[in-house]
RNA sequence: GCGCCUGUAGCUCAGUUGGAUAGAGUACCAGUUUCCGAAACUGGGGGUCACAGGUUCGAUUCCUGUCAGGCGCACCA
C-alpha cells in the first residue's frame, strides 16, 4: 500500500516539474507514515514540507499542487490537506476490506516477507559458558535471540542459529577441579573446599554420579593433594593460585584420559542441561559449535599467522600483541601469552573468521552489555584479516536487574546463588516469562521482580493476548453449540457490511501486521511486535465488548466472524513468531 | 579518568527512524454481565519528555554541554 502511494506521488511531482509548476530540485525521499489519528486519514506524507525550502514555495501551496495533479485510484476514497501542509490519504472501504481476504488466503504465511530472499544470516546467541545451569540473566539473551532468529525467517532470511560452547579454558578446568574435589568428599576425605571453586548443588550431583560410575577409582588423599598447593584466599593465601595448583594436581594425579573423563563428564551433564533446558524454553538451535574444536583444527594458529602476515601482531614482553589501536581501540591486546598459551580472544578472532569463511552474509552476535567493550577489537581483528567488518552485527542486549520486591538479588554462578531459568519457568510459565523478556526493548535496562513475576503472573500481558485468542475459539465453539456454520464465501461478500468504528480499527491494526513482522526483523526490535499484538488484542476485546457476532442478520454475522476469523490468524502468527503457544481455552 | 547504554505519568515501559493534541499497562476513583468467556470493557484524574543551549517550517527523537543511574576498561573467560 505504500509503495503504490509512494508511486502516486512520485508520477505526480514529475508530472508538475515537467509542466514547470514546480522548480527542479532533488527530490527527497518520499515517506509514507500511516496516521496516529483516524481524522488524519489512514496514511500520511510530509513531502510538501520537505519540498518547501528548496522549491521555495509555501507547502501547503505544493500540497494543492500535488493533490489537484495525482490520477483518481480506486483504493483512495479522498484526499485531504491538513495542518502545515500534511497531505492525508482516506482510503476506500474496499481496499481496507481486502486486508480479511488476504489473511485467510494467506493463513499461516500471512505476513511474511522477502526482503531478507537469499541472505544467509547466522545468529548467536546465549553461549554462557557450561559450568552451570543457565540463569535468569541468560534468559533475557534466550527470550532475545530466538525472537529476532524467528523474525529473520519471517521476512525470508535464511537463518542459521549458533550456541558457541566454551569447552575449552580456565574456567572449566576450575569446573573440572571443583567436580574431583566433591568427588573426594563423598569419597570421605577431609579438607576445606576452595573459595574460588564452584559450589552450587549441581556441582554435588555430578560428583555423585562420577562416584556412582567410577567408584574410587579417583579418589587420592586429601593431605597428597594439597601437600605443596599455595595457601588459599582465607588461609592468608591468592585463591586464583590455589585452585590453579589443585586443577594441576588433578592432571598429574589423574593422568591424562582420567582428568578428560572428569572434564567431559562435568562439561556434558551441564551442557545436556542447558540444552534441555533451552529446548523446555522454547529455544532451538541449529548448530552447538564448540570451542575445542576450533582449538583442534588449527583455526585458531592459522588465525594467528593471518595476522603476523598482515604485520598487525608484534612481540612484547614475551607476549604476541595485536595492533588494535590501528582501529580505534583504545590499547592493544595480547593474543598468545608470554606462556604460548593463546588467549580468550585469540579463539575469538578464530571463531569470527570460520563464522565468516562458512559464506553468511551478515553475522550476528547477541551479547551481554558488559560485553561492549569487547566489540571494537573483534571487528578491528576482521579487518586485521581483509575482511568486511560490517558483516558482523553484534546486539547488546542490557542486563536485568534481579529484584525480590524491593531488594535487589545478588548473582554468583560462583557461589551457587543464583536464580536458574528452570526455576523461573517452572514458577512463570514459559509462555509469560519469554513474552515478559521480550517486551521492552534490548538496550532498555530492566527491572525484573521475581515477586511480581510469580506472583501476579495472571497481570502478565501475554495471558491479554492468548485470551483474545481463545475467545475468538470461544466464539466458533459457542456457534456450533447452536448448530450454526461460518461460511467464509458468505462472510467474504458481505465485508462491507463492516461499517462499524471497531471494525475499522481492526481492518487497520490487521492491515498493520506485514509491517510490523518487517521493521521488527529488520531493526531487531522484537518489543515492537509484543506491543502490536497487545495492541491488536485491545481492538479485538474492545469491539467484543461493544458487538455480537452470532446475530440473526445473517450476512452481518458471517461478515463479522469472517473478520474474527482474520484477527485470530494474526494472532496465532504473531505469538507463533514470538515462540508462545496459543491455548483455544484458558 | 575514558568508553557504551539509559533518564518520558506514582511505578513498569512504548513512542513507527524529525511530524499534527506525547501514549499503554499498573495503581487509585467511578461505572458495565437476563445476550458469543468480566483473565474483558467504559469513563476520570495524573506530564516542565532529567536540565541548559544549538540545528529547522517543526525536536521526546539529531548535535554539544551539565547532572543522575547501570555496565565495562586483564598476558580472566
Amino acid at each position: 500500500m505504500k509503495a503504490q502511494l509512494i508511486k502516486i506521488i512520485q508520477t505526480a511531482l514529475t508530472d508538475l516539474i515537467q509542466q514547470e509548476k514546480l522548480s527542479e530540485v532533488d527530490l527527497p525521499e518520499i515517506q509514507i507514515e500511516r496516521t496516529k489519528d483516524k481524522l488524519h486519514g489512514d496514511f500520511a506524507c510530509n513531502i510538501a514540507m520537505m519540498l518547501a525550502k528548496p522549491a521555495k514555495m509555501n507547502p501547503r501551496q505544493i500540497a494543492n499542487l500535488l493533490v489537484d495533479s495525482m490520477k483518481d485510484v480506486d483504493f483512495i476514497d479522498r484526499i485531504d490537506i491538513a495542518g502545515p501542509g500534511f497531505i492525508n490519504f482516506f482510503l476506500s472501504a474496499k481496499s481496507t476490506q481486502q486486508i480479511v481476504k488476504d489473511v485467510l488466503a494467506s493463513g499461516n504465511t500471512f505476513g511474511r516477507s522477502q526482503v531478507g530472499k537469499g541472505k544467509r544470516v547466522q545468529v548467536e546467541f546465549v553461549s554462557a559458558n557450561p559450568t552451570g545451569p543457565l540463569h535468569v540473566g541468560h534468559g533475557r539473551g534466550a527470550a532475545y535471540g530466538s525472537v529476532v532468529s524467528s523474525l529473520l525467517m519471517a521476512a525470508g532470511f535464511d537463518v542459521h542459529r549458533e550456541y558457541y560452547v566454551n569447552d575449552a579454558g580456565r574456567q572449566m578446568d576450575i569446573l573440572a577441579t571443583s567436580v574431583w574435589l566433591r568427588y573426594l568428599d563423598a569419597c570421605g576425605e577431609q579438607f576445606t573446599f576452595p573459595s574460588n571453586a564452584y559450589k552450587g548443588d549441581y556441582v554435588l550431583d555430578i560428583a555423585a554420579t562420577l562416584k556412582a560410575d567410577k567408584g574410587e577409582l579417583f579418589r587420592y588423599q586429601a593431605s597428597e593433594i594439597f601437600a605443596d598447593v599455595p595457601l588459599d584466599e582465607p588461609q592468608g593465601g591468592d585463591k586464583e593460585l590455589h585452585i590453579d595448583g589443585l586443577t594441576n594436581k588433578a592432571k598429574t594425579l589423574l593422568g591424562e584420559s582420567g582428568y578428560r573423563q572428569l572434564f567431559d563428564l562435568g562439561l556434558n551433564s551441564i551442557l545436556a542441561d542447558i540444552r534441555a533446558d533451552l529446548a523446555d524454553f522454547g529455544t532451538v538451535y541449529d548448530e552447538w559449535f564448540s570451542e575445542r574444536s576450533l582449538m583442534e583444527s588449527g583455526v585458531i594458529d592459522q588465525a594467528i599467522e593471518t595476522l603476523k602476515n598482515s604485520k598487525s601482531l608484534y612481540e612484547k614482553d614475551g607476549a604476541w600483541w595485536f595492533r588494535s589501536t590501528d582501529y580505534g581501540d583504545e590499547k592493544d591486546r595480547v593474543v598468545v601469552r608470554d606462556n604460548g598459551q593463546t588467549t580468550y580472544f585469540a579463539s575469538d578472532i578464530a571463531y569470527h573468521l570460520n563464522k565468516f569463511n562458512r559464506g553468511f552474509d551478515t553475522v550476528i552476535d547477541i551479547w551481554g552489555s558488559d560485553h561492549h567493550g569487547y566489540v571494537p577489537r573483534v571487528k578491528a581483528s576482521l579487518e586485521a584479516m581483509n575482511e568486511n567488518a560490517d558483516r558482523l552485527k553484534v546486539l547488546l542486549v542490557q542486563f536485568a536487574v534481579l529484584y525480590r520486591g524491593s531488594e535487589k538479588v545478588a548473582m554468583s554462578t560462583r557461589s551457587g546463588d543464583f536464580v536458574t531459568l528452570r526455576e523461573l519457568r517452572e514458577e512463570v510459565g514459559k509462555d509469560a516469562a519469554r513474552f515478559f523478556y521480550v517486551l521492552r526493548g534490548a538496550d532498555q535496562h530492566m527491572d525484573f521482580d521475581l515477586e511480581l513475576a510469580k506472583t501476579q503472573s495472571t497481570d502478565n500481558p501475554v495471558y491479554y493476548v492468548q485470551y483474545a485468542y481463545a475467545r475468538v475459539c470461544s466464539v466458533f465453539r459457542q456457534l456450533a453449540e447452536r448448530n450454526l456454520v461460518w461460511d467464509q464465501v458468505q462472510g467474504e461478500i458481505h465485508l462491507t457490511r463492516l461499517v462499524e468504528e471497531h471494525e475499522q480499527a481492526l481492518l487497520t491494526a490487521l492491515a498493520r501486521y506485514p509491517e510490523v513482522i518487517e521493521s521488527s526483523a529488520l531493526n531487531h526490535t522484537p518489543h515492537i511486535l509484543a506491543h502490536y499484538l497487545m495492541d491488536l488484542s485491545r481492538d479485538f476485546h474492545t469491539y467484543y465488548n461493544a458487538h455480537h457476532f452470532i446475530i440473526d442478520d445473517l450476512e452481518l454475522s458471517q461478515a463479522r466472524l469472517t473478520l474474527v476469523s482474520a484477527v485470530k490468524q494474526v494472532i496465532y502468527n504473531g505469538l507463533t513468531v514470538m515462540g508462545v503457544s496459543t491455548p483455544e481455552t484458558m
